[in-house]
DNA sequence: ATCATTGCAAACTGTTTGCATCAAG
DNA sequence: CTTGATGCAAACAGTTTGCAATGAT
């Protein structure tokens, strides 16, 4: 009981932090996204929150994946075969994408060189404010490597 | 007469090893693409293309843009707006991204941090074979950094 | 009580496809 | 010559919007 509360408890504060509404659609994309190697298109995770009997409206995803874009709690990007995908999860990692079958796979940041080390020369070269970044791989994943 | 002819051929030899034929249109996508900071929506480069008196349809430029981008000559991406853009540069860059209005600038690999230096430790971690990176720096650019 | 959010259905826009014509090798 | 590429127009799919009902503070 406890456990379920305070789970609630830690969405209402990433989206009040925000200054948006704790409601269930949003905690419920949020918690769905908050997995390591979750890239879900936006039809993908409306299935999969209905498979879980969640009873939410595709527009309600759009909306909210949009809404939650544009505060920087969610990220959207096109994978190798051009679909749209969103990623959530909250810890800072980077992006393996297979140029072969346009899997997706995350990678932890601590294991590739951070690029924000290069944060104050990046900023005197540009003229920029930088505040995250992510690198992305392109490669073959372990599958497709072999066939190859 | 020599420079236009030996231009054309630098993108002949270019669709040539990924096994494309050399075309008007996709000779004129790719060097429309190849300069710095230019990212269009599919749109934008066919009035690009239009202004510059080309006549080349808009369905051909999806269709060569999806082609490109399979073999690797081309990336798409998303852009902060959620925007479906294009980058062609060939030289190694990195993107920034301003997250008020939405403005896609390239730096050059140079000025940060290699990612493919851990390449190595990266493929040993994951099982992957990488072939190349990029970073995506989030943050504001000169002007909506001196705004907010 | 107030105002933001939801969810359906309708509308829309960007993207894709079929097909006859054309150009590259 | 042979095969792949182009470009129009029509079809499609993913995404957005209007609006009445609902839920959060």
């Amino acid at each position: 009981m406890a456990r379920i509360r305070e789970k609630s408890e830690v969405y209402r504060e990433r989206l009040k932090s925000k200054g948006l509404r704790h409601t269930q659609p949003r905690e419920r994309i949020l918690a769905y996204l908050d997995r390591k190697n979750v890239h879900p298109t936006p039809e993908e995770l409306y299935r999969g929150l209905r498979k879980k009997g969640h009873d939410i409206g595709l527009s309600t995803i759009y909306l909210n994946l949009h809404v939650l874009r544009d505060v920087g709690l969610v990220r959207e990007f096109k994978d190798p075969k051009g679909q749209t995908r969103f990623d959530g999860w909250s810890k800072p990692h980077h992006h393996l994408f297979c140029r072969v079958c346009g899997r997706v796979e995350d990678l932890p940041a601590g294991q590739a060189p951070d690029p924000m080390e290069a944060r104050e020369e990046v900023e005197a070269a540009t003229d920029w404010k930088l505040e995250s970044a992510q690198i992305t791989y392109w490669g073959l994943c372990p599958r497709c490597k072999g066939v190859a």
